[in-house]
DNA sequence: TTCCAGGGGTAGA
DNA sequence: TCTACCCATGGA
């Protein structure tokens, strides 16, 4: 295919699950704010490098453009990954209706993140948030991407998000001088390894439906440079919102909302109430608009 | 030069 | 379980 329609929940909005978090700032997204128009570099399972542009031209319906022919139901897949489109969010969108501080939620179709279109990709970009300045996050990731992605045939200046098998051919020392990733290095090199070697089948624990949250949290917990920040974050992503992914932006916001530095139990404390949604209320509670409802 | 950022790992108590 | 300390990087 060139070109393909997909169809979308009710309560899904391209712009505000864009909007949701930065993820659209980092490489191989492309936001184009103005137009409405996500675009991606993506290689696919035959090794071919696609540019994709998606837009939603009315509610209830997507349209994604390939650059050249490509697998249809692949891309389809990867971009219903892309934007949490087997989600459901009913009982979340409930409980915010009754929420003065979250109402604005399912009324503008807010709840789902944009992702990347393997938990690979996530977990890395993940890990190159803690400790450092966002600044620096998307240095890092189009460092990683800029060595070691493949190039898009149609768009030769940009490049696909390396794969796992891309790292961990590389070694060490080639990967964190290229990288300047700092001490997060052996996290990513080392999950790269063990995503090739079977020994962490991480893209398995998506799909793994046997298991609950409390197992999916403890394996993103045992994985080198994920902590309880990461772990909550990647939970979120991968539709568990129960945990909230405490970071500097958290506790200034619930600093502000007490008046005095906190700490993080406390900001565990203050979102107590908003179980089994803390993560999430926490993702969308400090949401502004953008730019005026129309 | 020093500090610190969308934290995590480790040792020791 | 809690605390202290260290960790690479680069901008302020």
């Amino acid at each position: 295919m060139r070109s393909l329609e997909l169809l979308t929940p009710n309560d899904f909005s391209l712009r505000e699950t864009i909007d949701a978090h930065g993820w659209h700032q980092l490489l191989p997204f492309v936001w184009d704010s103005a137009n409405g128009i996500l675009e991606r570099i993506e290689q696919l399972s035959s090794g071919k490098v696609v540019l994709l542009r998606i837009a939603e031209p009315e509610l209830g319906k997507l349209t994604i453009e390939a650059s050249e022919e490509a697998d249809g139901e692949e891309i389809a897949a990867r971009v219903r990954r892309m934007l949490q489109l087997d989600i459901a969010l009913d009982e979340f969108h409930a409980f915010c209706t009754g929420h003065p501080r979250l109402a604005h939620v399912p009324e503008r179709r807010q709840g789902r993140m944009l992702r990347s279109s393997t938990l690979w990709e996530d977990t890395v970009k993940v890990i190159l948030t803690t400790n450092t300045t966002w600044g620096q996050t998307k240095s890092m990731s189009a460092r990683i991407l800029n060595h070691f992605g493949a190039v898009c045939p149609a768009a030769p200046d940009r490049r696909a998000f390396p794969g796992p098998e891309s790292i961990a051919v590389v070694p060490l020392e080639e990967f964190a001088s290229a990288a300047k990733v700092g001490y997060r290095v052996a996290a990513i090199h080392s999950l790269a390894c063990g995503i090739c070697d079977g020994v962490i089948p991480l893209e398995g624990w998506q799909t793994d439906t046997e298991q609950d949250a409390f197992t999916l949290r403890k394996r993103l917990l045992g994985l080198r440079g994920v902590g309880p920040y990461a772990a909550a974050t990647l939970l979120l992503y991968l539709g568990r919102g129960e945990h909230v992914n405490v970071d500097s932006w958290a506790r200034t916001l619930v600093g502000k909302e007490l008046g005095c530095a906190v700490t993080d139990a406390e900001v565990h404390a203050f979102f107590a109430d908003f179980a089994p949604w803390r993560g999430l209320a926490y993702s969308f509670y400090a949401w502004t608009p953008a730019e005026p409802v129309k």
